[in-house]
RNA sequence: GGCCAGGUAGCUCAGGUGGUAGAGCGCAGCCCUGAAAAGGCUGGCGUCGGGGGUUCAACUCCCUCCCUGGCCA
């Protein structure tokens, strides 16, 4: 954790699960404060993908500065680290005007990136990945897991052997850096510094989120889900990394006559309320969080928002 | 009314020469160091449709009733 100077200026942070309105929260905060946004939702930094995204509307960015968000070309990709690096620049920048930066989203790997910073391996290989799927396929079950295991032992036994991605990502690690992973971990992370943290959770009763998520989906489908993602798929094709997103996953699907439109939805409101619970486990375990036990976009809660920032500012 | 199929976990369904049951999904908890809206791990859950009979023992066999679907009248 840094040590955060008391004279540092204070950074605010809004997570929270999908649908727990946390743009409504962050729009009332920043006006309040005269704050700017920050985008911390992966998927909203693509551009194009708008209907399955929930970014915020023109009129709410009217309301605010936002930073980060359509940044990203459709068939382009970003990761953690790169999402770090940017987000701490605009966070500088931000201080530098004086106003209050406001960290909101729901990825939680991206998140931890940004205040607790990686550790320092080197980037993604493509070809490597491509290689080591295509060998795990025909190679079948563990191979990956045994791959890893001689490369680093510590390593591996962090990691299940059937957790593909994070198998991948530790061979490529080790590979590419002709070290294990589990030293580079020891070499530890670099912290952002220069700010007061203050993390806010929303926490809504798990029944009303999945309401909420249930109606927000279907209504996803109304809006014209179905015919974003075909335009998408024919400008810039079935490989573009957020067609493997949320809604976008299922409508695909949908368009491979896998599933019937029903079943698309039903099946995207499904991965919604997934999605959400996960995130709550991952957020329950961030450092520090002042839980508010609603949606963003009630008044009371906004309320409540506003006062324990405005609480915080005073505090320093 | 007759014939056939079926009634087993919240849902979809598997199973058993008689020894009180399983899988996927859901749900809950958890993990996460550059694809993370990804990926993975763990765990509840059942009067096996009701009643009766046979049996040391019935979810399984027999009788009967109820319910659902299909076909025939």
């Amino acid at each position: 954790m840094p040590d955060n100077v008391p004279d540092d200026p204070l950074l605010v942070v809004l997570l929270g699960p999908t649908s727990s309105a946390k743009t409504s929260l962050s729009i009332a905060v920043a006006e309040h404060f005269r704050g700017e946004i920050v985008n911390c939702d992966s998927v909203a930094m693509y551009r194009e993908f708008e209907i399955g995204t929930a970014k915020p509307t023109q009129a709410q960015r009217s309301r605010a500065p936002h930073h980060l968000f359509d940044f990203v070309e459709p068939d382009g990709y970003i990761t953690a680290g790169e999402y770090s690096a940017g987000a701490r620049r605009v966070l500088g920048e931000i201080k530098l005007r004086g106003a209050l930066p406001i960290v909101v989203g729901g990825t939680g790997l991206y998140l931890r990136a940004l205040l607790e910073g990686l550790f320092s391996g080197p980037r993604r290989s493509e070809y490597l990945r491509d290689k080591l799927r295509e060998r795990a396929e025909a190679r079948g079950g563990d191979y990956l897991h045994r791959v890893l295991t001689r490369l680093d032992r510590t390593a591996a036994e962090k990691i299940h052997a059937n957790d593909t991605p994070k198998l991948i990502r530790a061979i490529e690690v080790c590979l590419t850096s002709r070290k294990k992973m589990s030293e580079l971990w020891q070499t530890g992370r670099e912290p952002l510094t220069g700010f007061r943290v203050l993390r806010l959770g929303l926490d809504p009763p798990r029944q009303e989120l999945y309401d909420r998520i249930n109606r927000r989906a279907a209504q996803m489908f109304d809006e014209g889900l179905v015919e974003e993602t075909r335009r998408l798929r024919d400008k810039y094709g079935e490989s573009a990394a957020p067609l493997t997103a949320l809604g976008y996953r299922q409508v695909m699907r949908l368009i491979h006559h896998e599933i019937d439109y029903s079943t698309a939805v039903q099946a995207t409101q499904q991965a919604h309320r997934n999605y959400a619970k996960r995130q709550m486990t991952w957020f329950r375990r961030e450092p520090d969080v002042v839980w508010l036990k609603g949606f963003g976009d009630e008044p009371g809660i906004q309320q409540e928002a506003v006062a324990i920032i405005a609480n915080a500012i005073q505090a320093r």
